[in-house]
DNA sequence: AAAACAAAGGTCAGGAAAGGTCAGAAATGA
DNA sequence: TCATTTCTGACCTTTCCTGACCTTTGTTTT
């Protein structure tokens, strides 16, 4: 049987066909389903996440909106996972160079982006802020969000 | 569907898009609209600040007005330098805000790759390892890293 | 010259109109 | 049964917008 949010799902989902982006109203679409305001919030939680390779931004007050984006993980949803996965909770730099010439071979990573993310990556953690042994947590930070947002791009 | 605000603000890029000052008057520009006229000091607040690259100087009494000034970034040959200056050590989330508006509006990043940065870093700050008061810290750190990754390619 | 008036723009509290959060009830399924 | 998922309602925060009142500047009157 398919609930409410099955349906609300699947309607979002129909525009997004169509487009890569959409905005909606909170109000306007709970009308429409006759349900609480605070069920298309428990939709977009639970099935447009941005492991499911899609992005919200909202604004509130008069005039507010929910929009709703497909990343371009949402090709392969299987990317952001992948990717957080083998960037792990630390990696050392040796780590970092192999995952970087794996995705380059694997055609995730265009060469020229993976040198600059290297060179970016490695002179920001000279910075004397970041403690030596907390190195490879903060290259992992680093390495998954500057990965996430590269490879999120069209 | 968008606000009184968003209408005044569009007005006023358009014009701004010409030329790199404009003069106002703010009782016309209120009747224009038909709105009250504080409604024009609010957009100015919100959409025209010093952070997002805009200067304001106004004068009362009769022959009033109200002077916009736009300030531009793209041109400069250090705008890497530039980015890391705005950033700085520590950026409230106000503040990233308005640094990605100012950069989509120099063309210096695409408006989806705005949204995707904004939300991988908010969802990367959700991580419980950033503590509530280290988080402007934190944001600065993954903003520059990831402005100068995008921003440096070509 | 001083006072009064007129014509700008500035400020701020507060109401209205969105969307957000979260505990817990209801439904569902194993 | 009992764990999980769905759904709602009460309450919160943010954004928009107005109106009453204030300050500044220029002009006119006395």
């Amino acid at each position: 049987m398919s609930s409410l949010s099955d349906l609300i799902e699947q309607y979002l989902r129909d525009l997004l066909e169509k487009r890569d982006s959409i905005e909606i109203q909170r109000r306007q679409l709970a009308q429409m389903f006759r349900c609480a305001p605070s069920q298309i919030n428990y939709v977009l939680e639970t099935r447009f996440t941005m492991e499911d390779g899609y992005l919200i931004v909202s604004r509130r007050g008069g005039g507010g909106y929910i929009k709703i984006t497909r990343a371009h993980w949402h090709e392969d949803p299987d990317v952001l996972g992948k990717i957080k996965e083998s960037v792990g909770n630390e990696i050392t730099q040796e780590g970092m160079a192999a995952l970087l010439r794996r995705l380059v071979r694997e055609s995730m990573l265009e060469e020229k982006d993976s040198w600059l993310l290297w060179q970016v990556i490695n002179h920001e953690l000279e910075n004397p802020v970041f403690p030596e042994e907390k190195k490879d947590k903060h290259r992992a930070i680093l390495l998954r969000t500057a990965l996430l947002v590269l490879c999120g791009r069209k």
